[in-house]
DNA sequence: ATGAAAGCGCTAACAA
DNA sequence: TTGTTAGCGCTTTCAT
């Protein structure tokens, strides 16, 4: 079924059908009410590729991200997916793994389906490196790049994130008013947010004149699934001889880790250790106590995300730069 | 940049063009090296939409999800997209949500971008009522469809899924051989496989003689993220007086709340109660003990799921419905 | 208000 | 081995 059947059917050039469906007002009202009737009648779809192929836009936007099972991933990509279907786009994924040259591959695959946009959702595609980041600086040459939880000056690419840096010295601080004086650092990722986290806990500890020690700062390298992992990973170093009074940790997975060292080892939580983790998911919830954890914002990002996009695409001239504060959700895990 | 102005710097025509981009045989090495360079040199993309509109296919695969961020929904999601790329096709996304209307809205959205296939995910999209799965009949009358933990007999229609009844009959077998004496089914969705799941719940009730009685089966009615919702239900339930020794829930997230609820209330697991999750999901890991779960081979089911449409899609005779049986993970919290 | 026709970039059948 | 050309289904001028 094509715009020429139903222009027979209705006796009407094609000329007249295009017009109705794309809501022309210069067609006479009879006219249009005789070929909507044939175009319902026969549930004619206008084929998409005909129609990229003349406007040189599908209204589809490519969504990069590294993995759709990790937990806040997959909420971000949801959110994406349902703001940008209610603007009339479609989504393309490509799940690129956590491998540079997966990524670039994934980005050329796309582009050459002439996405109107990438979008990429997670800070691990902005490495510290310059040059290893040179691959957005092209690919934003010829479409706008929307930059989730990264931050990165280019022309062309926009940015929407959380503050984490601010985020992890605030919580930092309230650990560290409520008296703690060995807080241990847990990360697991050396994405830019993950360095801006770090850096906000750094801060706040020098800006209580305590120094940063080195074991207080680690790094667990396992599988972001592998919770016992990160238990065991706690457990050496508290039988190492590591003392700490206070975990932060980048992500929730690895909070529940910390819970369930303390759990084992017969540490008392909050009252001789109190845990933040960090993005405020449903693992948060399966602990008891459940566990204190930074919210970033991920639904108002993704929504401001997409306007910024869609402002974009329509030539209105939009902020580079969309910056929101997380906030502590505190919860059984701290007594702050 | 076109095939023409490739074809008039390599000085040849557009069809060598082609015939080099399509991995023709057809061409003299000299030329195709020729044309290569010119391409390379250019960064020379083909255009997909003219590509797709002679093609009538554009290598793409729709991918129709209730909630990219249910954690069992996002792993498919994830498995499925990684299997479909690396056999050369595109999928596009679309969460649906759990609505009945949406669901077909999408549905049709999908197959007006001239998608190659629709693979559906999750069990929810097959309803009780015949009328309601007409859609996929109707869908199926264009292009194959793939389901993804639902069955349906219809042409066209591909499904691939785990033996739900079987798997919580087994593990309700094993309860009641352990000796548990009131097992408490707890679901959360009417959905095809939550239904096949109650039945195996039952029938392993039967042959062990043992009547299934109402109050054992009970229905949280929130949402999936409500784990604090999943404690005071069974609280509740257990207030009134309800006694039951064994768990058996439909999701790992019912699982936890059960969990919650025990401890809450000083209820030893697995001693004085014993419980089952499914889905075997990251959250089985957050609870001490950790939690015995049902593993429907969920990455293994992806697997064959691309493997069957893929083989579909290139004429070849492939099944309708490829069964996998689930497997009971035991964890600390039965004691078997 | 409507129709005719050019063109979007590519593939594939047919010719040479 | 290579070139020519007719579509693929739609949008959009330009006539009428």
């Amino acid at each position: 079924m094509t715009i020429y059947d139903i222009s027979k059917k209705a006796g009407v050039s094609i000329a007249t059908v295009s017009r109705v469906l794309n809501g022309s007002t210069n067609v006479k009202p009879k006219t249009r009410k005789k070929v909507m009737d044939i175009i319902e009648q026969y549930g004619y779809k206008p084929n998409a590729f005909a129609r990229g192929l003349g406007l040189n836009s599908m209204k589809t936007i490519g969504i990069l991200c590294a993995d759709a099972s990790d937990l806040y991933l997959a909420k971000a990509l949801y959110y994406i997916e349902q703001n940008l279907r209610e603007n009339g786009y479609n989504s393309v994924l490509c799940c690129t793994g956590y491998e540079m040259d997966s990524r670039k591959e994934s980005l050329n695959l796309l582009l050459s389906q002439h996405v109107d946009s990438v979008v990429m959702v997670g800070s691990n595609f902005i490495m510290n490196n310059p040059e290893d980041n040179m691959y957005v600086n092209d690919a934003a040459a010829s479409v706008p790049i929307m930059l989730l939880n990264a931050d990165y000056d280019c022309n062309n690419v926009y940015c929407t994130l959380c503050d984490d840096y601010k985020a992890t010295q605030d919580a930092t601080e309230k650990m560290l008013n409520a008296g703690l004086k060995n807080i241990l650092y847990l990360y697991n990722s050396n994405s830019y947010s993950g360095l801006k986290k770090l850096a906000g806990y750094q801060s706040a500890l020098l800006s209580h004149d305590i120094a940063v020690k080195k074991e207080m700062l680690q790094c667990f390298k396992g599988s972001n699934e592998d919770i016992d992992g990160v238990k065991s990973f706690i457990e050496k170093l508290y039988l190492k001889g590591v003392k700490f009074d206070g975990i932060i940790a980048s992500d929730d997975f690895l909070a529940v880790g910390a819970m369930n060292f303390a759990r084992a080892n017969k540490i008392k939580v909050p009252n001789e250790l109190q845990i933040i983790g960090y993005n405020n998911s449903i693992l948060t919830h399966c602990s008891e106590p459940p566990i204190s954890s930074i919210d970033n914002r991920l639904e108002d990002m993704c929504i401001q995300l997409v306007k910024t996009l869609i402002g974009t695409l329509s030539q209105n001239e939009m902020p580079q730069k969309t910056i929101f504060s997380g906030e502590l959700v505190e919860r059984g895990s701290t007594k702050l």
